[in-house]
DNA sequence: TAAGTGATCTCT
DNA sequence: GAGATCACTTAA
């Protein structure tokens, strides 16, 4: 059996921020032609909850959005500006909509271009992130909270002052061997 | 600094 | 059905 096993679905059953920042150090593992890609995340962002103007979920359930609404663990994948897949595993209980944006790693920096790298694309919308989807995540080495940096979202201006500066963003600080 | 890109959402 | 918007990246 493998040392390690991927993160249950019970982990992404947590509060958002507790999830967005917990995922720090984590490795994203990546199943392509027969072999298995894995990356430390160091990067996230939290969607967190109805009222959060910032999110996909801010109107409600929309076809789009409506994995947001659904159990956690799920992989919520959505195409930006027309151009780039960005990749979200669903968080928190069933019908209270909230993600984490997965936005980089430590060899590749930026949401599309993670996506890219690992070759995601919508097929894995709706999928549950476990090795048979191609996609799963697991546990990293501890991270101390000291290492734990947070900071106002990207690109979330129109949430208006209170939602767009709210630390969402969680960053690993330093460099890891 | 600005343009590219196309699905999604909000009006008519 | 039409128009504005958008959780980004790249090339100048």
């Amino acid at each position: 059996m493998d040392t390690t096993s991927p993160l249950p679905r019970e982990f992404f059953n947590q509060p958002t921020l507790t999830v967005a920042s917990t995922l720090l150090g984590c490795r994203l593992c990546r199943s392509l032609d027969g072999e298995v890609l894995r990356y430390r995340i160091t990067e996230t962002e939290a969607y967190d909850g109805p009222d959060d103007l910032a999110s996909h979920a801010r109107s409600g359930p929309t076809p789009r959005s409506a994995v947001m609404f659904g159990p956690a663990g799920i992989w919520y994948v959505y195409l930006c500006y027309g151009i780039h897949w960005l990749l979200n595993i669903v968080t928190g209980p069933e019908a209270y909509p909230a993600a984490v944006l997965i936005r980089g790693t430590d060899t590749v920096t930026g949401p599309g271009r993670l996506t890219r790298a690992l070759a995601i694309n919508g097929e894995l919308n709706h999928r549950p992130a476990i090795p048979e989807s191609a996609l799963w995540i697991e546990p990293g080495e501890p991270v101390e909270p000291s290492r734990v940096i947070t900071s106002p979202r990207i690109g979330v201006a129109y949430a208006g002052p209170d939602w767009s500066q709210r630390p969402y963003r969680f960053q690993l600080s330093g460099n890891v061997t």
